[in-house]
DNA sequence: CTTGGAAAGTCAACAAGACTGACATAACCT
DNA sequence: AGGTTATGTCAGTCTTGTTGACTTTCCAAG
């Protein structure tokens, strides 16, 4: 707000990408794309009784395998009750083992069984597969690009998870 | 998976972009930002009784004065049913009028009263603040990255949508 | 050592918003 | 007149989010 007035004087074509009409075409630009991003594995999902919010849980146990149910909150943004019923599913039919903590027994940690590594592999494959098609059509800068202004959209508090999810300890 | 072989010989630096790390980073990347971008108008939303369904609705009816429900349906790709409940609230509170088709009168061609305009400036105010600032921050070539791999990561009918929304005759 | 609070996780009930299927109405078109 | 199209509605289900109440476990202050 307070830097409009300052950049007025600058030339309306260097800040071409900043104007309304600019800014209403991201938006859509983000709602077409993720529907055509999540698009993939729901349709491979809805025909498993699964659905988004169990690919999700088994995304993030498959990057940080061990990681405690606390943690999958905080990731994931949703309350522990959500969590839970997606992941009694999952323990139930054997896809993921909720391992009782060593340390603290209070906490589970979480890990794909051989089954649940196999369901992610196909469910990431799709999403990877048009992610790939996406980004060589678009080619490596177009690419930096939009890694650079998605890490600009998301909060604080995601952008650490997204930077730093490798850092837990097992 | 045909084409892994034909550019193998390729530097694997050129095509870094390309890796399943990095493709994994960039679907992180969207799923996080994607809950940033959503983020603001929720929060909104939530204390109205409205929900992010009557948002989608708004903003389209905003961008295609006089669009149909059925226009309407295949862009948010959602069934009529769902698509009803939505419209009968926000016509029966007023935000959004519906006239019957001067040529064709089962058509109802939507357009937003003022009070509806009112809240669409507020709802997409916040996002557009929040683009804005993603944008500002990364700079103009990176928003044109940005833009390119969005658009190549659409569905083809979606991408119709995206790109031609304002031929709409009122 | 005990006791009381905090933290991790579970169970139950409810709401939003998506879906399907069936059916109604009105208008258009051949 | 009859078939198709656009829209609206009712009823029922599913996923996934919510809150509230509860157990188990840990830890620390008295």
């Amino acid at each position: 707000m307070a830097e409009s007035l300052s950049m007025s004087r600058q030339s309306s074509e260097a800040l071409l990408y900043l104007t309304d009409e600019q800014l209403r075409q991201g938006i859509e630009a983000m709602f077409f794309a993720y529907r055509g991003f999540t698009d993939d594995p729901d349709r491979i999902l809805s025909g498993l009784s699964y659905g988004r919010a169990h690919h999700r849980a088994i995304h993030f146990i498959n990057c940080a395998p061990g990681t405690t149910v606390n943690n999958l909150l905080s990731i994931l943004g949703v309350t522990k009750q959500s969590l839970n019923r997606v992941l009694r599913t999952l323990v139930h039919d054997g896809l993921v083992e909720a391992r009782i903590g060593q340390k603290d027994r209070r906490e589970r940690h979480l890990f794909l069984t051989d089954e649940g590594a196999q369901l992610e592999h196909i469910l990431s494959g799709a999403q990877r597969a048009r992610m790939r098609a996406a980004f060589r059509q678009a080619g490596p800068e177009a690419v930096a690009g939009f890694r650079t202004v998605l890490e600009a959209m998301m909060d604080d508090t995601l952008l650490r998870h997204y930077k730093g999810l490798r850092d837990y300890p097992t």
